[in-house]
DNA sequence: TAAGTGTACTAAGAGTGTTAATACAAAATA
DNA sequence: TATTTTGTATTAACACTCTTAGTACACTTA
């Protein structure tokens, strides 16, 4: 369910909380599905259940998740988390182009590079693109 | 020179490091030019010297700097770290795009914040738009 | 010569993350 | 009802990194 790099910076414990946070996000996890236990998500990862449980902890300030003892811990309302998620990728964003245009990348270079990667990784994902929708729903028909 | 953030996650070293590098691309530091000494930096700085001393020898590991013992340290070839600094930003990007997709964000989307970023932070920093260079050019007749 | 420079080294302290070992309350289950 | 499973809390110990402190040495410059 999860991969550890312990090449990153981060702990362990904020490492799961993003991961977990992704697979809310991507739907993965749906809305009061049931998280792994502490001991078992533990054991998974072959680490100690007090690093899960900090993890869990901190979902649960965030308002990402509830626990209910003697229960397990589930999934809370979605759609919050994916409107934070949301402004942070735009925070994120931002923090990026101020910083690219210190280095004095222009406007439209980025725009090329935006391009070029969405593509990229549609091929790679063997997505298709909006392009192609109208093939898509040919097929429908 | 230099601002540290002691509410940042990163050690003092590695912001030190930063700092002077984004110095060096954006040309206050120019090529050769001398940086202050290690103890000054540190008495500027309020920190241990030796804290400075460990950002200097970052930065001559990775060739941004070259020091000679008893003169001083002084940047290096300039062309090659704006480079560097351009490839990371290309990266930063693609793990960005990446995560935005997975987050359901839209090319349009992202291609709307980027313009809507850019001219947001040439507004605050008072800077001349592409569109604006024709005026620009008659005054200089 | 004296001052300023980079560099090296050891020791100590502080902070954080992680593990370990229990323990307890509440819910689910056999 | 008894057992298991769950979340939660607590304390101690350990490891690792960052930072500071103090000292020392070689080299360049004024």
């Amino acid at each position: 369910m999860i991969l550890l790099d312990y090449k990153d910076r981060r702990p362990i414990y904020e490492q799961v909380v993003e991961k977990l946070k992704d697979l809310m996000i991507c739907g993965v996890l749906e809305q009061d599905a049931q998280l792994p236990s502490v001991r078992a998500l533990a054991t998974d990862l072959s680490i100690n259940p007090n690093t899960i449980q900090r993890a869990y902890a901190e979902l649960e300030r965030r308002g990402f998740i509830y626990s209910v003892k003697g229960r397990g811990s589930f999934v809370a309302d979605t759609s919050s988390i994916r409107a934070l998620k949301n402004s942070e990728l735009k925070k994120d964003l931002v923090s990026w182009i101020q910083e690219a245009k210190r280095a004095g990348l222009t406007e439209d270079k980025v725009h090329t590079w935006v391009v070029e990667e969405w593509v990229r990784q549609e091929y790679l994902t063997g997505e298709e693109r909006e392009d192609d929708k109208s093939r898509e729903s040919d097929k429908k028909i």
